[in-house]
DNA sequence: TTTGGCACTCGATGAGTGAGAGTGCTAATC
DNA sequence: GATTAGCACTCTCACTCATCGAGTGCCAAA
């Protein structure tokens, strides 16, 4: 979009002023509070050619404009200027992740929780997708007779377990041997290509087991492989949305919360946006307004970036907050916490 | 509260009319709805009456009359009949119940989900409290050089397991060695009387790892023991609140689910509870508006009872409504979703 | 003890009104 | 050609006011 630098300005001031006072913005107050030296008379006319290139709307006749998904579009990917969070900001999110120590749930929920205060929006936190990340150990653990614990370790050090089921007179020494085999056999192999069969192959025949039984042994060790790739959405803070103006209305809060209550709904939407920009990793993805596809989310933005656990494992962070943000702060904001959650991630894998 | 009959009646007709209206209720709407052979005045009289013990309040002066914190404690303690649900809705819960399948965690979460579905309210589930259960296995697994998973099984079947670090240079062998001899120490001691004295006893000097090392592993494998006790609390549903006419106000809605979000606080406050009625086990634990000394659910009930993972293990099933509820139904449903629960669990585990 | 009658209270509803903010358009001006 | 002053017009919001109806409390009679 080529706008004249006057046009810039004022696409910028009403975006500026609208998300600061929630109130559409006219072509006095324009003046008032950003010292334009034309007339209004000049503004309306700037304002009239926004709404009809798309940028602006007006909510009726007699107010002020607002600005459309393709005008905060137009802001953010323009004319917003991305500036660093003041110290006191820094040092508050420093110390909120730090204080989440623990094992590297506790963490990311930490960070998650730091987010969503300093946004006063819904954080959203997403485990890395593992389906390229590769298997280095595998360990069967007996828990008691018919129960054993099965530990998946991946690259970038990522340990799932999963308590199975197995017949209940295999012992101790041979779901050892069993274990150890499919390590044997897997190790290496991109979570994504290992299959029943990778898994089974060169263990018949070379145990005392009947394979009725080894069969369902290596079943659940499967099992317990694929499930390390379950993707989980973490959603924390939906209760601050209640609290802002966009959602005073008691029909559009019940309509997104109830949006947001089905993590796997926007597990799915995460997963078709990343799909969608494949080229530029490690940078923002931004969905405005009606730019998200999924239902009842038309006043809100998604904005996501990745967070890194080594080995080009990355998992998501981002936050989901009302379309009349600013933008460049809560970037900012997004930004320094994903920096701090790097950090320390990698501090617990050394 | 000794009621003579008919006040007996009254209360029970009005708390069942406000609790399916939402509306207060006037003498003639009782004599209209509930088939009264006596006229408006003397049920105004009785009203009067029942106003002053303090079982029913005005809104305002020329409004019906509604239930007090007071009157809905009567209501459950001496009046309604708890019936068991119509098959058709015990179908659908055994169903959905079933459907979720897989780990113990996944099927609380489907208890969980089921009992928010069917009540329309928040639920609330909390793992058990494990402090009296004994410890049966502890094993550590070293993952790659520096950490390591301790696994920790206890009575009923519980296995915790958390990452933790060790010094980098202990071998898989030393770390093998040092966890048998810690289980050796422990097993079969109730969680509560395991204290780090009791995990190290017996250990040093018996090794030929420096004793500052061993003692960094022995705190890492307490502090793994310590956090099995952990209480999770697990809030599922607090959207459906908010379509609640009792909640209609964004104030009322937006205090309810800040305080919500609080699961540490719901936890305390679970504790608190229990404290409280420990003689009667296995039965349901009611709190009612003020009742509740939790700031901010003064319109709200919470309903729990036990769960039971076997070998007197139990954990915390139940619901958080606005205290206008159909208790009965409520009982019921919990009362069933519980049944359910117990009896996958006890598939689970055999 | 119960009942009919009556005056009174109070919230909800809806119509009417005026103020205020903002617009678009036109004609004059730079 | 761009800018501006002026003006008629539109629409929301807040406020007032009157009315309606449900419900109460109390009194006197049955």
């Amino acid at each position: 979009m080529d706008l004249d630098p006057r046009k810039k300005e004022v696409l910028h001031a009403i975006v500026d002023d609208y998300v600061s006072t929630f109130e559409p913005v006219g072509s006095k107050a324009l003046i008032e509070r950003h010292g334009f030296d034309v007339s209004s008379a000049t503004l309306r006319n700037e304002m009239a050619d926004l709404e009809h290139m798309g940028l602006l709307e007006k909510p009726h006749t007699s107010a002020g404009r607002i600005p459309s998904d393709k005008g905060y579009r137009e802001y953010v990917d323009s004319l917003m200027k991305v500036e660093p969070l003041s110290k006191k900001e820094q040092a508050k999110i420093e110390e909120n992740i730090k204080s989440s120590v623990g094992e590297l749930g506790d963490l990311i929920k930490g960070a998650a929780d730091t987010l969503s205060q300093a946004t006063g929006f819904v954080s959203l936190t997403c485990s890395p997708r593992l389906k390229k990340s590769y298997l280095t150990q595998l360990k069967m653990l007996m828990i008691e007779p018919g129960k054993a614990l099965v530990v998946v370790v991946l690259s970038a050090g990522v340990v799932k377990d999963k308590l199975v089921r197995i017949p209940n007179f295999i012992t101790d020494k041979q779901i050892f041997d069993i274990s150890n085999a499919i390590e044997k056999n897997i190790t290496g192999k991109p979570l994504d290509e290992i299959t029943l069969i990778t898994v089974s192959s060169a263990l018949k025949g070379g145990s005392d087991i009947p394979d009725s039984l080894l069969n369902q042994v290596l079943y659940e060790a499967y099992a317990a492989i694929k499930q390390a790739d379950r993707m989980d959405v973490y959603l924390e803070g939906e209760h601050r949305m209640l609290s802002l103006p966009d959602f005073s209305s008691m029909g559009r809060a019940t309509q997104l919360l109830g949006s947001l209550a089905d993590d796997g709904m926007v597990a799915g939407y995460l997963n078709e946006m990343e799909a969608q920009e494949k080229h530029n990793q490690d940078s923002y993805m931004i969905r405005i307004g009606q730019e998200i596809t999924l239902e009842g989310f038309d006043d809100c933005s998604f904005i996501t970036t990745t967070y890194n656990m080594g080995d080009g494992v990355q998992g998501n962070i981002g936050v989901i907050g009302p379309k009349r943000m600013e933008y460049s702060k809560v970037i900012s904001q997004i930004d320094f916490v994903k920096k701090n959650l790097d950090e320390q991630i990698k501090i617990i894998n050394e």
